[in-house]
DNA sequence: CTGTTAGCGCATTCAC
DNA sequence: GTGAATGCGCTAACAG
């Protein structure tokens, strides 16, 4: 490697050595009108074979904004911020922006820390990504710079917010169950202090209801764990034989289920059907049979949460609020069978 | 959101706040000895209560360093990134160092793109970061910057590379079964054309000849899936039943494995010991039993990364090669029962 | 068409 | 102790 030893060629190098001014280099690798076909393409030659690259921080210092975006996380190591940032590089890769990624391990301090780190470098937006769809603390209205949160929305209206409709995925989720012919659907999902949780299910009822049928059973909320999937899904499978399919909050409990089904002898999906929710792909694709689940579009949230970014720097006047995104469906072996 | 309505405040705004000129308040602001205590204490307050931020783009003009990393990976769907980066991060943490965070998503000509982005915004040092243990090809030695590759080594030795040592992990895994007093031990892995797969195989060869024994049955190296793990699995303990113990290359092949071996009627881990690779906390921690693995330190790798790439920054004269380092064993349920 | 000038925000000489 | 001047690399006004 090279040691920092070279130097890195600056504009002016390249312009003494095409013998031109440092302006009229500058055009010419700009490509302005005003200058000769000629002398452009010596100048672009020669910082070709310099292999010259512009500084953006002094073109940035020049133009007051960086090309520059922060996204702030409190889910490192979490499934949920990958695909956000995903979703938001698809976005600004065109425009040339470039993430800079901080990790809050969701630690205020941190947090506060690395907002300031984000707004000392001058980044022209800010997304703040959380690792539950519960409402966070905002970070204020005073930040000199857009900022937009995504998943976990802020719990100030004057914030601009996505996050994915956990209400539709629930009602989403029994449609299909429903609409594979199962009537005697039951529910096993997570933290109950979760808002993915008590949404998931507020909308597993609404569908439920809509068809004039009831859950079997009550809800069974606990952890978000294969754990409690399996002893829940024991427990379930035990109190009401008559099952014939199980919403589960989370893929995980989902596999738990599967598992517990398989050791009482319930064949899935033609005994008994399950649907896993978030559409992780480790766990879904490698279950047996193949788990359908609900996907949160979480790629889609990054773009959308990058557009209202940009929208923002190019002074759009967006109005707060939390917007629900759209959520999929991915049916799979689990609940219709192969033939 | 303020919607940048508010230009940030700068160095020259806060000195015309405190009646003093742009030079002493950056004296007083940097902790300069040549400014009396009573207008340090004054500037100070001026700027916290203008919330005053440094532009590093401006400092970093002038000091010729910009404080930034960038992070090249081609795994940003993957599980081998995430935990490299958070020991960057931890090693960048104290030295107030930005990490730029680029997914090339396994593309050559995205590469070069975001290496070219990154150069340009003459970060301080690229860290490298492959999907796998295989050489990748090497960035070349034109780069101005310090560059360090890790998980994937480059392809030529003059680079500084970083990998887990496979084959040490391959040692472990077999000596930990042997110490648990197996000796009939069967291998079943992924992509034989994978280094990772031969490494963690050639390493497992080596335990057992050490204890004078060798592997039942030829080593099953197809996929790195679950699905692959059910099958070998399967295979191996009606061809073999009388092996006690199988080593899998990887968590999800062992998942598969320990599906099999209760489907077959095998109790693990009393009848059949089960280790796994990677300890990836989503499969070891849901499994049943819990999965005994080989943790490749991913974390201390990023750091190490870090690591490399300050001294290089601060003028090290680091020498090129790759450094394998250690991996350690997480010792669960699969391998040594409860009592 | 080309070159000269000014200035983005800041740290660092150097006079005062 | 403090402030005026210089320059980091670049672009955008001008003037030639």
């Amino acid at each position: 490697m090279a040691n920092g030893a070279t130097r890195a060629v600056t504009l002016s190098d390249v312009a003494s050595a095409a013998g031109v001014s440092i302006s009229t280099a500058s055009k010419a690798l700009n490509d302005r009108e005003d200058v000769s076909a000629a002398t452009k393409a010596r100048v672009l030659a020669v910082a070709e074979r310099m292999s010259f690259t512009p500084n953006v921080m002094a073109r940035g210092l020049l133009a007051g904004r960086t090309g520059t975006v922060g996204l702030l996380t409190s889910d490192l190591e979490g499934r949920f911020m990958i695909p956000i940032l995903m979703g938001a590089e698809d976005a600004f890769g065109a425009g040339r922006i470039n993430v800079f990624l901080c990790d809050a391990r969701g630690d205020a301090i941190r947090e506060q820390h690395h907002l300031r780190e984000l707004l000392s470098r001058r980044v022209d937006g800010i997304i703040v990504v959380g690792r539950q769809t519960d409402p966070r603390p905002s970070l204020g209205q005073s930040i000199p710079v857009p900022v937009v949160y995504a998943y976990a929305p802020s719990d100030d209206p004057r914030d601009v917010s996505l996050t994915p409709d956990n209400v539709a995925g629930g009602r989403l989720a029994v449609e299909h169950l429903l609409a594979c012919g199962r009537t005697r659907i039951a529910h096993i999902s997570g933290d109950p202090a979760y808002a993915a949780a008590q949404d998931r299910l507020e909308g597993a009822r609404a569908a439920l209801a809509d068809a004039g049928l009831e859950l079997i059973g009550a809800p069974l909320l606990s952890e978000w764990t294969e754990q409690w999937g399996r002893d829940a899904g024991a427990m379930l499978l035990q109190q009401h034989p008559d099952i014939d399919a199980i919403f589960c909050g989370s893929d995980q409990i989902a596999r738990g289920v599967l598992d517990s089904a398989r050791d009482l002898g319930r064949s899935v999906p033609d005994d008994l059907a399950v649907i896993g929710y978030d559409n992780w792909s480790i766990l879904v694709e490698n279950s047996r049979p193949e788990l359908t689940s609900i996907d949160a579009n979480l790629q889609l949230l990054g773009r959308r949460a990058a557009e209202k970014v940009f929208e923002a720097i190019d002074g759009a006047e967006t109005q707060g609020g939390t917007l629900q995104l759209p959520v999929r469906l991915v049916i799979r072996g689990s609940t219709i069978a192969h033939r």
